[in-house]
DNA sequence: CCCGGAAACTAAAAGGTTTTCGGAAACGTA
DNA sequence: TACGTTTCCGAAAACCTTTTAGTTTCCGGG
């Protein structure tokens, strides 16, 4: 804690000049005299002057902050693309105001009234799941980029995991090594996440020709899940040779009853998961073949397609990014 | 997006009345007719006008804002601290504006000025782990409080989490239960987490005279070395008959271990953890009692401190806040 | 010595809001 | 009617910076 803080007034009197020199010495620009920005900037330093971003933005109409609205509590897919965010603006000198309406919509209301009260130059809102949320575009004076969960409007712009692709490339993975009795077990089946990842694996097989081991099993996303669904399935249909999860917590759980009932993974079985959530995928014995969302990057190109977006270049529609296999232990050929 | 903002010229304009009335009735002063009133908010309704948060900040010298800056990723700690502090930051008005500085010293001092550029009117720092970190608020204009990991500088205001006292509960209740051979896995030595939750465990077994079962066991947080812990432990000292462990990770490869070596937890060996991350302390058979660091709590109670401090009222020293025992299945009478 | 042009500098306006202070109108009392 | 009081309203200053549009200074050339 100090006194108050120096203005461009007190750094101008200081280097007997005036505030118009002042402020171009300290900005670097022309016009002004090698020996007198020296003067200035030495007054600077000596008040340790910080030029007042509000008055900046004030007259400028920039303020070089966005706001980053998380429509539930910042969970699990909302923290890798805020990082991504957060680091495309720092190297460009914004900064993120961050709002976490949790789920309710006064709130969110509310919170977008601030963030607009505030100047900020642009949104991002980050969605809790991959299915559609309503668009918060309406008559904005900004522009709004959507990441993880798409806005219902195809006007606005969105960045979503190409779930369908990444299933896809999952179940590519696992016919390439000679699997052919292929089972799903994943999530809720009022998740679009869960149902897009089934559309890719039935897509994938769809192309190979092949049936789909058994009905998909929807259930939950947690690791009991995935112990209980080893078991129904182990009993129901024990030639399967491989298991896409819907998430590695289902996978996790998967694995573990498996071995506990003598399947060798990934020898007799091969075995998939999705998210890539380390301290589940590489824990577990084995360590798991995985999709990862790349997240982070997801959240970085956002943060890029808002400043074009402010720059007045904007990308409408609903982009989808690719994910990455992660290829560990818990898959072999057959 | 749409055109120009509505300013409060617009709204008093559209009122017929001067803009100090305007700013009068918009912000609910006397001196200003009922009917003149209605007028006036009218008017700013039809315009959807938002008062500008850089103009009232720049006048009244407070923003309402508040930088919160994270030294390491924001990691497995620092989410909930965060998300404590935006709730109690949420419920005044007040904004958080996020920056991380990914450990890295430089980037910490650019984001500091950046902050202190946007003139926040405090500054939440959240460390990654709970050893001490440099001080930064020598001659800063603001209030600054830290979160989970506490400043070096014992004039600073610092909350952190009573290891020391969440492992001496963890303990006691181990020792309620009649357990009398207690071992100890933790993570690795130079973390002060660990050292403090070593120190708790022997000050609780000092305290009902019992020697620890064996040196204790340092390593890293994972749940392979729980489990590599586990297979050292009951094999050289299989009368052990309670383990506390240093995180929920250890814990859970502990418990998987024992169980494969047909230990049978809680009955053989009681097991707690520690984080309640609950990713792994529910989905674990048997689920694990664990120590709650509440760090939600912690950030709200440091959120709570910094507007204090902001009206002047600091209450500089570290402050250490409670941990919770949450009890599961893991544990049960010897 | 004067002029033209470039270089270096400054006064003033603009940006949007709140607050202070003074003025005007309305009203009651002598 | 004259005067004091209350109620309501508006002009202007203040907050801090950047930019525009001058103004002064300096120099070389005529």
């Amino acid at each position: 804690m100090a006194g108050r803080r120096a203005t461009i007034n007190d750094v101008a009197s200081l280097a007997g000049v005036s505030i118009a020199t002042a402020s171009k010495a300290l900005n670097g620009r022309q016009d002004v005299r090698d020996s007198t920005r020296q003067r200035v900037l030495a007054a600077a330093e000596q008040l340790a002057f910080q030029p007042n971003a509000l008055a900046r933005g004030l007259l400028s109409g920039q303020t070089r902050t966005v706001g980053l609205l998380t429509s539930d509590s910042v969970g699990r897919f909302g923290i890798p693309v805020l990082l991504g965010a957060e680091d495309a603006f720092g190297a460009g000198e914004m900064a993120v105001l961050l709002c976490d309406a949790r789920g309710d919509a006064i709130r969110e209301q509310h919170h977008l009234r601030a963030l607009l009260s505030r100047r900020v130059d642009g949104l991002i809102v980050v969605g809790e799941s991959t299915d559609p949320r309503p668009s918060v575009s309406r008559d904005l004076p900004v522009p709004v980029v959507y990441a993880y969960g798409p806005s219902d409007d195809p006007g606005d712009v969105s960045f979503v995991p190409d779930d369908v692709g990444g299933a896809a490339t999952a179940v590519h993975h696992l016919l390439a090594l000679g699997r052919r009795r292929i089972a799903h077990v994943t999530g809720p089946e009022d998740y679009k996440a869960s149902r897009d990842r089934a559309e890719g694996l039935r897509e994938a097989l769809a192309a190979a020709d092949l049936p789909q081991a058994g009905e998909t099993l929807w259930g939950g996303w947690s690791q009991r899940w995935g112990r209980h669904a080893a078991e129904m399935l182990l009993m129901a249909q024990p030639d399967v040779d491989a298991v896409f999860c819907g998430s590695d917590q289902i996978a996790a759980g998967f694995v573990e009853a498996a071995r506990e009932r003598g399947r060798r993974v990934p020898d007799d079985l091969a075995v998939v998961g999705y998210d890539n959530w380390e301290v589940l995928s590489t824990e577990t014995r084995p360590a798991l073949t995985t999709v990862d969302m790349n997240l982070e990057r997801l959240g970085r190109t956002a943060a890029q397609h808002l400043f074009a977006a402010i720059d007045g270049r904007a990308t409408p529609g609903v982009h989808r990014m690719p994910c990455r296999l992660v290829i560990r232990d818990s898959t072999a050929p057959a």
